[in-house]
DNA sequence: AAGTCGGGGCT
DNA sequence: AGCCCAGACTT
């Protein structure tokens, strides 16, 4: 074990009472706060990675009442599953949260462990939900080190490492290991992230309503605006589709599994052909010949423009008409308005299902 | 270490 | 337009 930690040089043990003092005094009233089961706890956590709290909650709710047990979650059929994340994003967190569950039925008799390293290894726990269940469910005094707590420590102890880099996360991890109060781990990891969520936010934080005020390197010195230092990261690539919206004359649709791996996986879709694929003019004959159907008519729908971190989309909407439509494979489907509702959708083809009910 | 993976809300 | 959000995983 190397002793290269960084000075901390607060009062602790007067840090951790002003902290959590406050934490029990002004923590909200959520959803998965009313109890510590370990389940409904690392349901939470993984919501909230990269979510904003508002934005969980009524997701969390209506999970908890479809899956309200481990052993639910684990039974489930895994299309509803992902349909009850459907519009959270990141749908790789739910069909990761369902393997890991099932392996902790399978290999922990249905009870989320309580051991640091088992627990860390099931699919989707990283550093910062292993910590977060641990303390917030078992009590466990490890560290849960997410944006709000480097941006909070950054600012009280004055770290300016580049919290974007990865490696920086482990000397906020060491920070807090000389810090976390070992009476009560879960008050003393959530008042750090309730406090970055109320108080010492991102930009123009509430200084002088903080209850670690007196406690701050950075208020003290005048430079809390400055922290923490983080490097901006590339911007979006563009990319262009075509959205083939058929319709037969009974009005239906044909409908597409998106593949197992990569952006928006297992997500169903309209049909979607990258624009440089084929030219406008010859893009009716494209579609009879790919999907062997007779176009009567073909009118274009309002554009969707959609932006994920890292792509933008700029979705050609084409319907066309036709007699009748025919699957060319399994990841296909013939579908009624009707039944498309109960299909996982990503947002930007929701938006063109939604011109469809018009 | 840098990319991938969603979506919404704010400035 | 860019940034942020109770991050994890892959390459």
């Amino acid at each position: 074990m190397k002793n290269n930690q960084l000075p901390v040089t607060i009062n602790i043990p007067q840090f951790r009472h002003d902290l959590i003092t406050w934490f029990e005094q002004e923590q909200r009233d959520l959803p998965w706060r009313e109890n510590q089961d370990p389940y409904r706890v690392w349901v939470s956590e993984i919501m909230l990675q990269q979510t904003k709290v508002e934005t969980v909650i009524p997701y969390f709710h209506r999970f908890i009442q479809s899956f309200p047990t481990l052993e639910a979650l684990a039974e489930a059929d895994e299309q509803q599953v992902l349909k009850a994340w459907e519009g959270l994003g990141y749908y790789s967190r739910v069909r990761n949260l369902q393997a890991a569950v099932r392996e902790v039925v399978a290999d922990y008799n249905a009870k989320v462990p309580e051991d640091a390293e088992q627990f860390g290894n099931l699919k989707g726990v990283g550093p910062y939900t292993q910590g977060a269940v641990l303390s917030i469910a078992y009590g466990k005094a490890e560290p849960a080190v997410d944006g709000n707590v480097m941006r909070v420590l950054s600012r009280i102890l004055l770290i300016q490492e580049d919290i974007a880099k990865a490696k920086t996360r482990k000397i906020f991890e060491q920070a807090v290991r000389q810090l976390i109060s070992h009476e009560n781990p879960s008050a003393f990891n959530q008042g750090l992230m309730e406090l970055g969520a109320l108080i010492c936010t991102p930009r123009n934080p509430s200084c002088l309503l903080c209850p670690v005020q007196v406690h701050c390197k950075a208020y003290s010195e005048g430079i809390q605006h400055s922290l923490p230092v983080k490097t901006k990261k590339t911007k979006q690539k563009d990319e262009a589709y075509y959205v083939l919206v058929m319709e037969d004359k009974d009005g239906k649709y044909i409908l597409e599994q998106r593949p197992n791996e990569g952006l928006l996986a297992q997500m169903w879709q309209f049909p979607m052909v990258a624009t440089k694929e084929v030219s406008e003019n010859l893009l009716e004959p494209y579609i009879m010949e790919r999907y062997q159907i007779n176009c009567q008519s073909i009118d274009q729908l309002q554009p969707v423009k959609h932006i994920f971190s890292h792509i933008k989309w700029d979705l050609n909407v084409i319907k066309c008409r036709c007699d009748k439509l025919r699957v060319s494979g399994p990841a296909q489907q013939i579908l009624s308005l009707d039944e498309i509702e109960s299909y996982p959708l990503p947002v930007s083809h929701q938006k063109i299902y939604k011109q469809l009910l018009q």
